[in-house]
DNA sequence: AGCACGCCGACT
DNA sequence: GTCGGCGTGCTC
């Protein structure tokens, strides 16, 4: 206790103030008076959580720092309501990390800080039903039970390694302190083993692992191997689908120190881990370890500062890695290490492209492709469709007057989707989820002749059970996945063996086993071919190379015969270099390609981008604010010695979607060679931004991942 | 982002 | 005459 008092009367020039980051959108921290009564050196509550008054109401926020300066005048300046009694002290590294991120995401820290503590621990302690400290006992004792029934059941043991996956780790283990490993290896070739040992060698020096991953909800296999690994360790899991009860629970076990691995999505990148050693991140290049709620943040990029802010080694596997990853480890920032092996012993399945131009098809279905189901189903095995639209047919046509079920709030169509219980169709937007009875007749002329034109998933189940009667078909899309359980008993069926064919989305290529797959259909395998985004193609090979993979995982044998598994891809463009890398399974070649073509074309990872997206009611609002924006900002770089000369600025352009819900929406591309001058350059533009009188709401995005 | 204030349309 | 839509402005 010291006897540094806080003086509120208004005579002393100078007081000290607690900056706190507050859980709004906006720039900076906030500055907050202790209760006067309080004669507690304010530093002490640096890290604590508190309950501030914000507005009319009451906020959640973290204690950053002190100031004995502060700039708010002092009426301005109002008093804390609360500290939150048993909330883990957030250490400066975890402030460091967190005020790093604001800075580089141009975003409020409170923004970033709040929303990764679970909300049950987030109200104040009045209002919560249970008090954080009940909760972390509950927590540590469910931790001690699971461990105890854990260890009774028998530890598998540790598979062999092979010679590869024993290089690799010696490799890894080599290199004390900050090291990115990027681990490159086709699935199957024994990523996850590696991590487990890595997990097993920083665990046995007590330190925590985060493991990262892209979609645990969808992967409990991973989940499954890591306890079965672990049974004495405790595993904290963190992701959305957890109830906020569990959510807190294992939240403060990782905060508390008390988990050895914390297995989580990208939510938990920003987790309290106090003895963190060690990060690993799983499918670095998946999508989803990008955009959190509202704010846009890539996890693996912050996994990556918060493993360098700690010195410590950080692990990225994939099959396919993202260009910025593999970049960095053709310039020897990042350690590369190649896993060739298929440990499993199984063979990579056979490509196949399959050239649509001049084919009759029947339900969008190649004679080859037909075939080879028919074949498949024959043999007692497992077959795998893929198209990447949901709902019924994309589009509802008048034949006779050439209306479309164009949504009335979007600029996109509604799509016909089939209702899941009764018999009915309905027409939904998939932007602003607005739906609608399917017309009778044509709304313009009265004519009944309304055709559904192009097919989604719940047309290729429906047409494939016309074309195969004796095959078991199910379909799995987020339209199924979203109801609670259907897409667990869909998948536990298709293990079973009680599915013969599987429909479905890009869902399905996510982490799934089957034992017995012999077939993968890609029905249309151009969507990213001819892509106005320039990630298109990137993703198509690393979509492709997942589902291969679905299909490569085990052995299969019918009778005596091996069989190996087939992948089908349809395309109207089997000339194109992507399909040739495919078939080779050569992801370098690809990467080569790819690489040059970005370069040549200025594009990232040779180029670092922000994108400024505005959105309103009209386009003249919103093109109107980025014109503006353009010129502040050509002004900026034109000025006489400006450091932004090498800044690139292009037109506003309407979005992809311009109108969605009745709101127009366009963007503004900034680019620049330099991550440090972009950075610099964005934060006086947007200084000047936020003073500019507009109708529009805006947000800037740093590496956009879609243009 | 919330939340309050304020100004215009369709209803008990 | 009001209820409520959303446009606008503010938050230490």
């Amino acid at each position: 206790m010291s006897n540094f008092s806080v003086d509120t009367s208004s005579t002393n020039p100078s007081e000290t103030v607690l900056l706190l980051a507050v859980d709004v959108p906006l720039p900076g921290l906030f500055e907050y008076r202790l209760p006067a009564d309080l004669k507690v050196d304010p530093k002490t509550f640096i890290g604590q959580m508190m309950i501030v008054p914000w507005g009319t109401g009451l906020r959640t926020a973290v204690v950053f720092d002190v100031t004995d300066t502060p700039n708010s005048a002092p009426e301005k300046i109002r008093t804390i309501k609360e500290l939150v009694p048993g909330a883990p002290v957030f250490s400066a590294h975890w402030r460091q990390m967190v005020e790093f991120a604001a800075s580089y995401y141009h975003c409020g820290p409170g923004e970033l800080a709040v929303p990764v503590i679970p909300k049950v621990m987030r109200r104040p302690p009045s209002t919560s039903r249970r008090s954080i400290e009940e909760r972390r006992a509950k927590a540590a004792h469910g931790a001690q039970k699971g461990k105890a029934s854990a260890s009774r059941s028998a530890q598998s043991p540790n598979p062999e390694l092979t010679a590869d996956q024993t290089r690799v780790l010696q490799a890894i283990g080599s290199k004390s302190g900050f090291q990115t490993h990027l681990l490159f290896g086709v699935t199957g070739s024994g990523k996850t083993e590696l991590y487990l040992r890595l997990i097993a060698q920083q665990i046995a020096n007590g330190g925590q692992v985060l493991l990262l991953v892209p979609e645990i909800g969808l992967t409990p296999q991973l989940l499954k191997i890591v306890e079965s690994r672990f049974p004495e360790q405790t595993i904290a899991v963190l992701h959305s689908g957890l109830t906020e009860a569990k959510r807190a629970a294992a939240w403060l076990l990782a905060a508390d120190g008390l988990a050895d691995i914390v297995l989580g999505t990208r939510l938990a990148v920003l987790t309290p881990i106090p003895n963190l050693s060690a990060i690993v991140v799983d499918e670095e290049h998946d999508a989803s370890f990008r955009q959190m709620d509202n704010i846009h943040y890539s996890a693996r990029d912050l996994a990556i500062a918060r493993a360098s802010m700690l010195n410590i080694p950080i692990v990225l596997g994939s099959a396919t890695p993202s260009m910025e990853s593999w970049l960095a480890a053709q310039r020897g920032k990042y350690q590369l290490h190649r896993l060739a092996d298929r440990a499993t012993g199984s063979s990579l399945p056979e490509l196949c492209v399959i050239n649509l131009r001049n084919q009759t098809l029947d339900a969008g279905f190649s004679p080859t492709a037909i075939k080879a189901l028919s074949d498949n189903l024959q043999a007692g095995l497992q077959s795998l469709v893929f198209i990447n639209r949901r709902g019924y047919s994309p589009v509802l046509q008048c034949n006779a007057c050439g209306w479309v079920s164009q949504c009335d709030s979007c600029s996109a169509y509604r799509v016909l989707h089939r209702q899941n219980n009764q018999r009915g169709y309905r027409l939904i937007c998939h932007h602003c989820t607005s739906q609608r009875p399917v017309p009778k007749a044509c709304p313009d002329c009265g004519d009944v002749d309304l055709q559904p034109m192009g097919r989604g998933t719940q047309k290729v189940e429906e047409q494939l059970a016309t074309l195969l009667p004796t095959a078991r078909i199910a379909r799995l899309d987020r339209d199924v996945s979203n109801k609670t359980g259907q897409a667990e008993s869909i998948i536990s069926a298709a293990h079973a063996g009680d599915v013969d064919i599987l429909v479905g989305t890009q869902i399905l290529a996510k982490g799934h086993d089957f034992q017995r797959l012999g077939l993968v259909v890609v029905m249309d395998a151009d969507q990213g071919i001819f892509s106005s985004d320039f990630r298109a193609p990137e993703r198509l090979f690393a979509n492709l190379m997942q589902v291969a993979g679905r299909a490569g995982r085990a052995k299969i044998e019918t009778g005596t015969i091996e069989k190996k598994a087939q992948v089908l891809l349809q395309t109207r463009y089997p000339d194109h270099p992507i399909f040739a890398s495919l078939i080779a399974h050569d992801f370098e070649g690809f990467a080569a390609l790819t690489l040059a073509e970005r370069e040549q074309n200025e594009l990232p990872p040779y180029k670092f981008q922000a994108l400024l997206k505005a959105q309103a009611r009209s386009i003249e609002d919103v093109m109107g604010f980025l014109k503006t924006a353009q010129t502040i900002g050509q002004q900026l770089s034109e000025e006489q010695n400006s450091e932004f000369g090498e800044m690139r600025l292009y037109q506003p352009v309407p979005m992809p979607v311009a109108r969605v819900a009745n709101f127009d929406r366009a963007q503004l591309l900034i680019e620049c060679a330099s991550r440090k001058v972009l950075h610099a350059f964005l934060n006086i533009w947007l200084a000047q931004l936020r003073s500019t009188k507009t109708r529009a709401r805006w947000q800037l995005e740093v590496d956009p991942l879609e243009i």
